[in-house]
DNA sequence: TACTAGCACTTGATCTCGTTGAGTGCTAAT
DNA sequence: ATTAGCACTCAACGAGATCAAGTGCTAGTA
């Protein structure tokens, strides 16, 4: 009472106080119980009688860092106390050689391609948080192009491969009406590579296509037919390019108390394309981002925390990888964890481009 | 007692003890619970008392048709009385339109390559199955080369594309130690695309670039350079491909009681090399085929029914789908659905390939 | 002889009701 | 300002009591 007459503008909480929040969320985190006054007392380095922690607990139940399930049961941290232990407490741990090494073997001998690449990431990642995990593609509209290539698979049939910059092979087949020897389509296709080789498939799409097709259309057939399936290559049907692994794990360990929360939550990976637009938005900021709770825009990880990360190669953002836990998740851990990782991923994709 | 004196060979069952078990076997897949006599004698149109039932159901039990948990719960069918059921009593319902339209869906306009149209049937056999679904890529051992290219994407990678028959695209990147020009490498492909094409992988990789080295190792460069790619390009190195959906309804649903059963299912779901070997082992046999609980090989498996069938293009089986249920399906609703599914993709793979 | 009615018996499920123990909040003493 | 002490709360647990669904068996019936 006397305390909260002090006017405490928004987070001025004294030390003592921030021991006994730390360690309510340091047992809360290893139990996943809630925390009484008594048990933190004996855990505490510094000594402090039960009583007074029960005042400070009473207190910060006050300013919203705790709650309790009953009367008499022990206080559980709040979102908000979560975000407060990652924002000012929570100092995280150096990895071990270990982990390290285990993040390193994302791109062990052998991994050629960039797809391997991503989805090792994510089987790693999950496997050393325990959570389910996620990576996004690199977007293509960024992605500069280094080679389009035209190959006839049958009469109708025109096999597209475009390979980008960052490594990313992507093929489709379009259709044309009528039919087209390769050796026209190799010719269309040396054409568009020098036109375009390193332009972003951005650039290409909105602006170069169309300025081409109005100052030169009436010249030669080749232009006006490169015209024509460049813009259907090009054309944007990108699927939401998501990795996911260990969406079980958060199934089997029960680190999610209530079932139908789960449900919830596995339906959001249902649908990838919501994933997507959630890890997308966070894209924008750098290092390591640690969504709490209700911070989540996404009603369906509302009882989880996302901790992302950018990776990137020499001259762009490239994409994003995450982790998605319980809200109660080892902090210290898991963050360096993805911090590493993305910068490992990084690396390892910076080798494989084509600048 | 007396009854068992007349020896009955296996399954030497009278019409009212099929009809008892037919209806313990429905009244099971409606409920999950145990059937009981009072319930069913309500249940069956031809009536039967209630002790008489339970005569019967104490010979079923002894024919090893039926258990309890305890002695005085109802019945619950075994593994044996599903597959008698399956065998012998189950009619297959007919398709409705409604269904077969929806499975219709799985090659809808826009759909232009092999690999969208794999997983769209994943996706719509786990939707009206609410089962976990499975479906193998065509196998490409046996699928045949439409085309080959090499395409030069830095100085010392080369992107391979491999076009098979069935309108499978694979691309993977090689390395090599020189440098080779990407006009080099287009006769290469030529030469490769014209010495090589309809013929199948498996024969490729076996026959056709051994004898070609030993025959001819001394001639020319191309020819010395097609074979060092080539053998490249066609290295077993096939993942195993294998495209899966629903694994959460399963959860979702509690057709599994235990939940420990579906941690065991689950993790081989994570497998999916041993999910692809029980596919593969299957493959040989035509039409719809039903494994029940025990009669699955692999472990995980024990508790579930796996119900599978290929599809196929006009030459060659191609591949194989399946759903993974609890041993207690209606198998009248699911047997046709994955019988008629297989015959649709069979349908749309055909128009899909080059042949 | 084949079926059925009736009855005693079994057993998991459900409910009630003390008891226990971990926890709180408040007050008074240090 | 801190702490010891005490009254109070409440989920969890266990022991019975009760219930309902089921079985097996025996004796009676068409």
């Amino acid at each position: 009472m006397l305390r909260s007459q002090v006017p405490e503008s928004q987070n001025q909480i004294d030390e003592r106080t921030q021991l006994v929040l730390q360690g309510i969320i340091d047992s809360y985190i290893e139990t996943t119980e809630p925390v009484g006054s008594r048990t933190l007392s004996k855990q505490l380095a510094t000594p402090i009688s039960p009583a007074t922690i029960r005042n400070i607990m009473s207190d910060l139940a006050e300013l919203g860092f705790l709650t309790q399930t009953h009367t008499s049961a022990g206080r559980i941290p709040t979102g908000k106390a979560f975000r407060y232990y990652v924002d000012s407490l929570a100092v995280a741990d150096s990895l071990t050689e270990e982990l390290q090494s285990s993040i390193q073997k994302l791109s062990a001998k052998g991994v050629s391609q960039v797809e391997e690449l991503l989805s090792n990431t994510t089987k790693i990642l999950a496997n050393l948080t325990q959570f389910a995990c996620l990576v996004t593609a690199p977007k293509t509209a960024v992605s500069r192009l280094q080679r389009i290539e035209f190959i006839k698979v049958s009469t109708s049939k025109i096999l597209v491969i475009l390979v980008s910059k960052s490594g990313v092979v992507r093929n489709k087949i379009i259709e044309m009406a009528e039919e087209i020897a390769q050796d026209f389509l190799n010719s269309i296709s040396a054409f568009l590579n020098e036109q375009f080789q390193n332009r972003s498939f951005q650039e290409i799409r909105d602006q170069i296509l169309e300025s081409m097709v109005e100052d030169k259309e009436r010249y030669d057939r080749l232009l006006a037919q490169a015209v024509r399936l460049g813009k259907k290559a090009f054309e944007v049907s990108d699927p939401p390019e998501l990795y996911m692994d260990g969406h079980l794990n958060l199934l089997m360990s029960n680190a999610f108390g209530d079932h139908n929360d789960l449900r919830g939550l596995m339906s959001t990976f249902e649908r990838k394309g919501q994933i997507m637009e959630v890890l997308d938005s966070t894209m924008q900021a750098d290092g390591v981002r640690i969504y709490i709770g209700v911070e989540n825009t996404h009603e369906g990880l509302r009882d989880c925390t996302l901790v992302t990360a950018n990776y990137r190669n020499e001259n762009n953002i490239l994409g994003t990888l995450g982790v998605i836990g319980p809200i109660h998740m080892d902090y210290q851990r898991i963050i360096p964890v993805v911090d590493y990782t993305s910068k490992i991923l990084s690396q390892a994709i910076t080798r494989h481009s084509y600048d």
